[in-house]
DNA sequence: TCACTTCCTGACCGTATGGTCAGGATCAGA
DNA sequence: TCTGATCCTGACCATACGGTCAGGAAGTGA
């Protein structure tokens, strides 16, 4: 099973730090960034522990970039939002972005969940800038969609925090609902069958669609 | 400010005991349980450490009390659904009932959903019966409005989840939601507004209401 | 007052953690 | 082949943590 052949430098790097962060996602998710230790992180990545720290200095940094991760993948699924011609599609192939994120990186909501939850203090300049900006140009865009009736006159920014709980809530506490689904993880039909139903009651809710 | 008049026996356990609650709670809502550390509890408490560690023998016994506690909150929370002619009554006052918890209690909140969020170590049996029975009577009970047609034909597993997650939401993201509101706390009257956008967004969701 | 129970705490201990470092292995380019 | 840069790692260190314990303080009931 040893695929050990001979790398380039620029691999070598890139790769290990691939293997590192993606290690460091699940431990972080599963144990918190304090229950975290840099020595489960290189077992599970499979290095040894003075490694991790030749590629990433301390504990804080190889954190904050799993962080970043998720909030990059997060803002690159928005990217449907802007270019619809109303909320249906928009905001439908929103929620159908970020319920596929949930499921296939339910670790990196989790740390995202976490470091907001104990008061963000390694993003706390991410969250003002960039997801600021981004917030209000949504909103906007939102806005404008009610102005132009094509939905209830519902408030933009409690629409979004709809959107974020409800679609990452299948990340977050993706263990209750297992457990709650007689402890088996959900099935494909059973995951598409969230998106509707998320779908259908936002979209239903927000007066997108009528039925 | 000494209030050190002398008291009985009984009193001074449980004042100590909710004192170190309470103290537990803030600091494991704010560095999770693998961050927070008994030294920091007793400081917060204002008590010695040794102290804790006679009334809660050990680190974990503190965390399971504290998790227990904002379980039973939700729990009790949820009876004026059973008691409601209908949707509109029975969701319209959990959702609030849930939206006061998010307000009154976020520390226990976030606990609770660190907790689950790392695989619910330590109350995993809670998952699987209370909550677990818990859940299916309320699905039930949904199931029984929808084929008396007071609502539309939704899911009733996928809109508790949904009341869960968005009510939830503004406890466990509520710096994050502090933040886009300027850095400065919801107002009574903005709270007041998330709970109406809420209640309108979901009745509307789920055809309870139309407008 | 006295015996008894509960309450309290400074000092201590074994362990595990994040991080360091010297020195070796491997690769790139000349 | 030689030189230098990058990569790798076992062994080590200072610190901080959860938890213990002996012994004193303070209530309690007779």
């Amino acid at each position: 099973m040893s695929d050990a052949r001979p790398q380039k430098r620029t691999e070598i790097r890139q790769q290990n730090e691939t293997l590192i962060l993606q290690a460091a996602e699940k431990v972080f998710a599963e144990a918190g960034f304090g229950g975290a230790t840099m020595q489960l992180i290189a077992d599970v990545a499979g290095l040894p522990k003075a490694n991790l720290h030749y590629y990433f200095a301390t504990k804080e940094d190889l954190y904050r970039r799993v962080v970043q991760n998720i909030f990059e993948i997060w803002l690159n699924a928005a990217g449907s939002m802007d270019r619809a011609p109303g909320p249906v599609e928009g905001i439908g192939s929103y929620i159908d972005a970020k319920m596929d994120i949930s499921r296939s990186h339910p670790c990196g909501s989790k740390v995202w969940a976490s470091e907001v939850m104990h008061g963000a203090p390694v993003i706390q300049d991410y969250l003002e800038t960039t997801l600021r900006n981004w917030t209000m140009g949504r909103a906007a865009l939102i806005q404008r969609w009610i102005d132009e009736g094509k939905m209830a006159p519902v408030d933009p920014h409690h629409l979004l925090y709809m959107l974020w709980a409800t679609t990452q809530h299948y990340a977050d506490f993706g263990h209750q609902i297992e457990t709650l689904n007689g402890g088996t993880p959900l099935t494909d039909a059973q995951w598409q069958a969230a998106k509707d139903s998320v779908k259908g009651m936002i979209l239903r809710g927000i007066g997108a669609v009528t039925s």
